[in-house]
DNA sequence: TTAATAGTGTCTCTGAGACACTATGTG
DNA sequence: CACATAGTGTCTCAGAGACACTATTAA
């Protein structure tokens, strides 16, 4: 059957010369557990448009770059970490998201243990901020500095931020997620505290070590906790 | 604090004449439960790469134009669909994944009835075609045709594919999103029939009745099936 | 010994599967 | 009437919450 000419302008409008193009940038959420609450970093601009206001670290993807490897470049440059955990959380186009041009961002979410995330915060421009949450749905996110304080967002990063915890907290029951969020080795409390903090509400223990231990993912690393001024936890590790 | 000199190359960075612009392409996934298992749209590419092979539909966003509109645009245009359910599930965006130039896919999920899904076929070059999936996660999909016979697909479109019936199946347990894939008015078994086709296994009937009805989301209309040989069963439509 | 948390055993409650039974239409 | 599917009532089983109890370390 011959192509229609809907299909037959679609099968012509391989050339690229035709279009006009958006530019493409990355977002990347980085997410950590510490002090009973999820932080994450953003960083103050200094330009308009939203100059002052709290932006994700991004930046614009290049042209031989895979999405994921543009954010993983984007948390090296900004965040000085490497080899964490990226998952794409979707790309955001409304076209007046940025009043300068048309820039679309695929956004990502990046998770990493509270020991990495603490310490890439030294010599570094970004900011560590608290992201509180309640429900388990929830609206816009409101990013809270060291004071309490709200912290207004760029662009639509407000956005993009809820979705990652909402992204986020509809994985931890059902894949190993969590577990991206701890260091190697980590006893079930560490574990059972960091799903807390995600869900922001307790957990039943015992039916949480049940479950977990259940899992077939947790393999003892026959190590203990040590100096903790009572009785010590069995470590264990990640296990595929 | 002075921003860094990362950070200022990315305030300054948002002049995108500074930076070479892929092309932005939007693909859907138009699914539907058709005897017994999930049919989608394909069409047949006529011109190089991938001459001859099987294409979802899709097109360029323009400049002005939100991505989901896009979406709603190429479904209007390839298949004459209108008001039909849509969910993003994620950007393509390998640096290779179209040889000619760097094409990103912004992928959605397209979810109609049977009924509708059926009568837009008639006068359009599109195909229907079955996606058989066995197991929970499964793997790439193979996509039939009408006798049985795998149909190759373009670009990176059976990792697309894949990825819609995973997400579907994901989502059908904890979100309305199966009362997509059926008329106003159904009933409860109709609704089993949907459920156990996206799912590509059996359900039990009991449960599946009580956990439906203990959801609130069924609304029964007062109506009833008429002409089926047996006794009526109730229609329900979604209520909210 | 005491304080504090780790870890176990067991009861109960809830929701899913299984199955028997009743209800209501057509022919 | 027979037959087919709609819909209900109830038993059983598995997993989660609750709670009491034992274990092991530091001070």
């Amino acid at each position: 059957m011959p192509p229609s000419p809907d299909e037959q302008a679609f099968l012509d409008g391989y050339d690229p010369a035709f279009f006009e193009r958006p530019s493409v940038a990355v977002d990347v959420v980085l997410l950590a557990p510490t002090e009973g609450s999820l932080h994450t970093l953003v960083i103050q601009r200094q330009e308009h448009p939203f100059r002052l206001k709290w932006a994700l670290p991004g930046g614009f993807i290049r042209m031989n770059e895979d999405l994921e490897a543009a954010a993983a470049r984007v948390l090296r440059e900004k965040a000085g970490l490497k080899g964490i955990f990226l998952e794409q959380l979707g790309t955001f186009g409304a076209p007046k998201r940025d009043p300068r041009t048309r820039i679309l961002s695929v956004a990502y979410m990046a998770l990493v243990d509270q020991e990495r995330f603490s310490a890439c915060k030294a010599g570094s421009v970004v900011a560590r901020l608290v992201v509180p949450w309640d429900g388990e749905e929830g609206g816009p996110v409101e990013v809270l500095d060291e004071q309490g304080k709200p912290m207004p967002l760029a662009f639509d990063h407000a956005e993009i931020l809820g979705l990652a915890v909402k992204r986020l907290r509809g994985k931890l029951d059902y894949t190993p997620v969590g577990f991206q969020l701890l260091p190697k080795a980590f006893t079930l409390y560490d574990l059972q505290k960091v799903h807390e903090t995600v869900l922001a509400r307790k957990l039943n223990k015992d039916s949480f070590r049940r479950r977990m231990l259940a899992t077939g993912l947790l393999e003892p690393t026959g190590e203990q906790q040590d100096d903790v001024g009572h009785r010590p936890a069995a470590l264990y590790r990640y296990s595929a």
